[in-house]
DNA sequence: CGATAATGTAATAGGATATAACTTGAAGAG
DNA sequence: CTCTTCAAGTTATATCCTATTACATTATCG
């Protein structure tokens, strides 16, 4: 028999489950304000600890952030999964492309706080948020859906990628202006997906041609 | 008065020119760490000035960042100018590729602090900030020499600007794993380079045909 | 030459990270 | 069932940073 932990006792020394807690009060707060607005101490007094509690479960800052970033992929893959998963007229790679979209300006606190910030570059490989960041490369690679292998697919993939990320920054720093402010972001990124697999298909047929 | 301030002299109290100082200090400082390694107090000790002094030219942190992102996109904007203006056998657009792929991963922290903050988004449109970054647009828009105008053209734009930030992000935080860790960076960059090309062709040709 | 604005300093408040030493209660061993 | 132990809390404190207030010094210009 599983002890019942999800009982809250009236007692309230030992919180529960204040890591979690933590990692989730967090996430929020970085909603808003992205990684810089993710205090401790504020943190702290919001779940009705002392200041010093989170130290318990984090050695720093840092640690905390890096449990959150993680938290903020698993989230993202998620959805992500999800928006290639369900039936659609569109293609795969449309639905990630407009769902990172959406995503990254939805919620462009934890979009920078995964992929503005130092912190995913102080992961380190085979880290547990390293293999969640590389897990998320992998859905693009799948939702690619194009004949091509390899090196070939990877930099599309690369391609992708960087391009979105890039709309989705330059978006949100209002840096879309001149005749570009008046075509939804959709469109622009539909765009691009367009551009990216025609290119692709191009360096298809160029390499089946070479190979005969 | 006691002449103890004789000792030193007189020409110490006021700094001269601790505006100019702070910011490229700022500068400095932000080259390795990025827009959070800016700290007031730091800066004023590193200069010499007792810690409140920079409020007198900064009505708080964030003013500073602002005019520390200004300057940091006139950098930025001189150094790419140089790049597509001298003679080249290869093309204006892939020199402005290159060379921005190099500031944003040798110079990292000054990238984040242009690219990757809420500073940036932040600034009001028509402020100096706002401007130098749309200046900076401009620039590669004129570096992208292609018979195209209008939206097209600023499409394409958009598409190489994106490509090209999310290529640095990309790079500086690990991801890019799997076969791709075997290509030079800068192959990657050219590789969009061309692919933008090819795409904006192909595109100018159907609006031509459209057109007829 | 003298008034005044610009530019510095010292003192201080308030908030954040982080560590150290003490306290509580949950849970297993005898 | 009690005893012991240890994870997870607490209070107290040090250090660093931002920011404000009141005061001091120098530059400037009428």
């Amino acid at each position: 028999m599983p002890p019942r932990l999800a009982r809250k006792p009236l007692n309230t020394y030992h919180h529960g489950d204040l890591r979690d807690a933590l990692v989730n009060a967090a996430l929020q707060e970085a909603e808003l304000g992205g990684p810089e607005a993710i205090s401790i101490s504020a943190l702290a007094k919001k779940l009705g600890v002392s200041q010093p509690a989170p130290y318990k479960h984090f050695a720093d800052r840092e640690a905390l952030l890096l449990a959150v970033t993680a938290a903020a992929f698993r989230q993202f893959s998620a959805i992500m999964r999800e928006s290639i998963s369900k039936p659609s007229k569109r293609s795969k790679l449309s639905r990630f492309a407009q769902a990172t979209l959406e995503f990254g300006l939805r919620r462009n606190g934890i979009y920078r706080l995964m992929f503005a910030s130092r912190i995913m570059a102080s992961a380190p490989k085979g880290s547990e948020l390293h293999v969640a960041g590389m897990e998320t490369f992998e859905l693009l690679l799948e939702s690619l859906e194009a004949p091509a292998i390899g090196l070939l697919r990877e930099r599309s993939a690369l391609h992708i990628w960087a391009a979105l990320h890039g709309v989705v920054m330059l978006a949100e720093q209002g840096l879309l202006t001149g005749q570009l402010a008046n075509v939804s972001r959709e469109e622009l990124v539909e765009d691009i997906v367009e551009q990216i697999k025609l290119a692709l298909s191009v360096a298809i047929q160029a390499a089946g041609k070479s190979g005969r």
